[in-house]
DNA sequence: CGTTCAATTGATCAGCGTCAAACTAGGTGG
DNA sequence: CCACCTAGTTTGACGCTGATCAATTGAACG
């Protein structure tokens, strides 16, 4: 493992505050590996044997059900996901695959749960990374009951435009068709609320967005922190 | 408050292996409450004072927006709710309303915070609950986005039937408007879903349920454990 | 026994999915 | 360099799922 990853390892939230030997347990047993793109690094219903870790590219979270598909989230670095199944020493919920050609670093779920028992700091950052992907998902799902798609694509513009630096411009990440499926809705569907927001100052040209009229968006969307701020 | 309220609390996961002075500690700046029907106990976007448990009774959860609402949970006896808003001192997701006389104990959050801090063995109880949360939304979050209102119906059914023993005749637990808003769909749908269960052996008239023919119910439902096994 | 609210039923409509076809962009090979 | 291929995106037509509105039935309670 490169000197950077570890760094940037150590610097995540999680990890952060954790004794160093116990820290160096993690990392010694820790696996990195290159990916291509679309490749499934985990399956739901499996044993989740390892905590991942998105070093690079980008990794996305879905769900299957009798031939249905959906998204549940993306992962981008540095960010760690499934850390519930890990601790719980539960099947995964969801399955993994690579957007884009990645590199994941993979702590076997054991050490971490063993770390877990002897670590308290590490325990503790566990609670609070726990009780931030709760609440996540429970933002989501309150979306996903209160909202319609169009209500739910303007949030999601107005929130994107925020990560971007508020300039009113900015690039879609995803594929439409994957952002679609996160926001509950067909690629076809997702086309057309794209222009049914036209009215409300959104131009979108390909991955492109401009925000004209922040004022209109926002008389749709009705952004609440209890549904759409990350950190509330 | 009542020997027997004590016991009980103290056998539930969150507490029961937790060191007694602490638990003491936790008690002694309890209130414990007596609520009519229809109290509502805490609001979304409020600060997270206390963890509530509920003692007797019943406790709906729920989340508005925009003159909309939708139910997210039912609390029975004896459970905690909101512990991820104590932990983090965060705002209340959801609000909390009595369906029933309730009793309900309330912990102080920063005696929660506190004894968290101190107690390694409640800090991992809180960890498990807190998975448990989170893994239970992602399920729900999942049947929203995979399945349709009557594949929802029929699982519910399904799941409540096992509650109940298995014996293929039990009641509902809930008005049947608040279980439609729960399963995310309006009342007269909840009607019409009903009936369309019909054919797939499913007898309900009032809140009582009879299942004649569980293969038929399930070759539609498609129970799986990744979305309705409470413990998966 | 009447009041009240939940549950049901019917009619209608909007939102969204499905299917098919056209269009576009990015990548490959001649 | 360009034609071609592939996969994503968009558009249109259509239909199903589920919401809305209105009216009726049913059940619980004082």
């Amino acid at each position: 493992m490169k000197d950077t990853d570890f760094q940037e390892i150590k610097d995540l939230p999680l990890f952060h505050n954790m004794d160093n030997s116990n820290f160096d347990t993690l990392i010694r047993g820790a696996y990195i590996q290159n990916f291509p793109t679309q490749v499934e690094l985990i399956t739901e219903g499996e044993a989740s044997n390892f905590l991942h870790i998105v070093a690079s590219g980008c990794v996305e979270l879905f769900a299957s059900w009798n031939e249905r598909e959906t998204s549940m989230a993306t992962v981008r670095p540095m960010s760690t996901f499934i850390l519930a199944a890990t601790i719980k020493d539960a099947p995964y919920l969801m399955s993994a695959r690579t957007m884009e050609k990645s590199r994941v670093v993979l702590l076997p779920s054991q050490d971490v749960r063993k770390v877990f028992d002897k670590d308290n700091i590490f325990a503790r950052s566990v609670v609070t990374e726990l009780a931030q992907c709760y609440r996540t998902v429970v933002k989501n799902s309150k979306g996903l009951k209160l909202r319609t798609s169009i209500e739910r694509l303007a949030n999601y513009l107005i929130k994107q435009n925020i990560y971007a630096g508020e300039t009113g411009e900015f690039d879609l990440k995803t594929e439409k068709r994957l952002l679609a499926s996160y926001l509950g809705m067909t690629p076809e569907n997702l086309s057309r609320a794209i222009k049914a927001l036209q009215p409300y100052g959104v131009k979108i040209s390909g991955a492109h967005v401009i925000i004209t009229d922040m004022n209109d968006l926002e008389s749709l969307a009705k952004p609440t922190p209890s549904i759409d701020d990350p950190d509330h």
